[in-house]
DNA sequence: GGCGCTGTTGATCAAGCGGTCAACAACGCC
DNA sequence: GGCGTTGTTGACCGCTTGATCAACAGCGCC
């Protein structure tokens, strides 16, 4: 009847160990916050001992900053495999929207409202912070840009124009975080917007059916 | 030669304290973020003891509430007053935008996106954006309901176009917490989504004497 | 089958947090 | 001028955080 078995020290590759402690943080961040991403929370998840991930992790510091980095590039790659598929650029912008405001990314917004606000001291974070934003707004510059070369766009400045659309979409998924609004009213009413930036008929950016792009 | 000059306890009246205390925290809320708002920092802010600080307060999570509400609450009667001078619901909201979006509020959009993080583990604080962000919504709901009314603006539900328009504003600030783009494309880029989401003839929200308005 | 490289561990540290409490002392009242 | 109310204080407590380090022990290699 031994009272504590011994916890069976296991020896794994320092590779392994590195996935393990990378995908615990993921996990705890999208569960319970980017500031729940903590030695001691991260060590329980991946059931190891907090020493064993502070021996894996130059700092805590930069563990969130790569937890945060990791989990919005998968989301950006995810939207990109998505958009490849359609060539149309009104449809692409069309399901660009209404994939990012159909209210099932509440764990991913999260992540990026605390990024914001932990990157105040944490100079890491905030560097990765801005490198993701810079990516993302490229990927919509893009999709922009595409569609203002084929003529079908009228825009000034799709850079520009790109930041603006990209702040709408986080204004109103952050919101969406506490005030819980109807999807599909919040897709309307940017769809409407965007449809304003870019110079085109009320009504032809409707969202191609809707709903239909599972997560 | 006293080393420690004894710290001359003064005696103040309660309310005094109150406002003392009150005035630190929003004082290092605005500064520093308001996770920063800790016993002890108000202490030291205010001079006195993190012992009196507590004495004063229920608790550390309810001082950030009411710090926040505080903030965010006369932000709001600011722009009541400003908005109030002018008559004409095309030209209010043309001022609100410009207001709003003339990035001399970084202090205050941190103290939301902090808000917003830290809601998670603060129930009073949560309670409180709620709140707050029940206010605002109305008052712009309020100028476009106006516009609405007198036939200038039309727009099938003014609540969810508020709500809308809040939140492409809490982006773009947010945004510009880090992103650091130049507030007059933003402007125009709004006005322009605007006008859309209000079926008004584009350019007809042009900024009234932009940047005349002061903080 | 033993040895050593190296992955792993428990103990421990300093710092920072919110909160409590008995003791102290300023100020007004009688 | 003494006294009591009450605002104020320092010394704590327990807790969590990131980080370090000597000591331990798998696992492969010879």
């Amino acid at each position: 009847m031994q009272s504590t078995p011994r916890p069976a020290r296991t020896r794994k590759t320092p590779d392994g160990r590195r996935v393990e402690i990378a995908a615990a943080a993921r996990a705890i961040a999208l569960r319970q916050g980017l500031d729940a991403v903590t030695q001691r929370a991260v060590a329980t998840e991946a059931a190891m001992t907090p020493a064993l991930v502070a021996h894996y992790v130059a700092s805590m510091d930069a563990l969130v900053a790569e937890t945060f980095a990791g989990i919005v590039a998968d989301e950006l790659t995810e939207l990109r495999e998505l958009l490849g598929e359609e060539g149309d650029p009104q449809r692409k912008l069309s399901l660009l929207l209404g994939t990012l405001l159909d209210g099932s990314r509440h764990d991913v917004t999260s992540v990026w409202v605390h990024a914001w606000a932990l990157g105040r001291r944490n100079d890491a974070l905030a560097a990765a912070v801005r490198e993701q934003m810079d990516d993302w707004q490229r990927m919509i510059r893009d999709v922009i840009a595409e569609g203002t070369a084929a003529g079908v766009f009228r825009c000034d400045d799709p850079g520009d124009t790109a930041w603006h659309v990209l702040a709408m979409i986080d204004g109103l998924n952050a919101h969406a975080l506490v005030h819980w609004g109807a999807p599909a009213v919040q897709v309307s009413l940017a769809t409407q917007a965007v449809e304003a930036m870019l110079g085109l008929r009320p009504g032809s950016l409707a969202a191609p059916t809707a709903g239909a792009a599972g997560r």
